[in-house]
DNA sequence: TCTTGACTTAAAGTAAACTTAAGCTGATAC
DNA sequence: GTATCAGCTTAAGTTTACTTTAAGTCAAGA
């Protein structure tokens, strides 16, 4: 699989896909004689992972520690470690969504009571 | 209420509170004859309202137009407009959030399958 | 009176996470 | 065969949201 095609699949674009490898958030990609890369299913899976934890907002720095143990294949429990700290962090980003939705709620009521709706 | 005192109670440092005033994120806050803040309760539900919606990861630019519109007392249907877009992005967040967590729960299981539990 | 500590402004600096630019190579379309 | 397109690297630039610095004012305690 080439980056474009990669790029397509995920949405990322291909220079967020270079960056990432570059910095080791994804390990090496296989390459092509001509160094082209060619992303592979274990390739496709880290960037699947990355995507994710990306967007729900897990910070590049303890990702990039993670993907090196799993390569080094090693810190079992520094890897557990790291995703329990991950997840603490993102329920308490859950709880605090909730509390901010339920204002806005509670604040979208509100102007649906005083704005007039005519039309 | 000086500075440090709501500083304190909201957990700011007063550096952010002179900021978001300078930016209109909050309306500008009364002054003593010399100058000195001097916030009253207007002024700290603003600093309330602003620290909830940016802890959600609300973003700033939206939250200035609303701001100005609140203070120009003008503006009902898109200030409601504003609201409702971002919920939107909040309600989005909380799920992708809720299926990060998911894959970390498995992962995290994962983990406590394989690392034997001596000591 | 001196000094300490909280406050003031404006402007420059920082951190995280990309994004763009510059200057290449190599494969395919006309 | 030449143009164009995807890909390559390194390095510099951008964006968002603060943070720090510099240079000062002012009130209260030793």
């Amino acid at each position: 699989m080439t980056i474009g095609e990669v790029s397509e699949k995920y949405g990322l674009t291909t220079d967020t896909l270079r960056y990432y490898e570059r910095i080791g958030l994804i390990p090496p990609v296989p390459r092509k004689k001509n160094g082209i890369r060619d992303y592979d299913e274990k390739s496709c899976g880290w960037v699947s992972l990355v995507k994710c934890m990306r967007s729900a907002g897990v910070q590049i720095e303890p990702l990039i520690e993670y993907v090196a143990l799993v390569q080094a294949d090693k810190g079992l429990e520094r890897r557990k470690d790291i995703l329990l700290e991950q997840r603490e962090k993102l329920l308490a980003q859950a709880e605090q969504l909730k509390t901010t939705i339920e204002l806005l709620n509670y604040k979208i009521e509100h102007y649906e009571e005083i704005i007039p709706k005519n039309k």
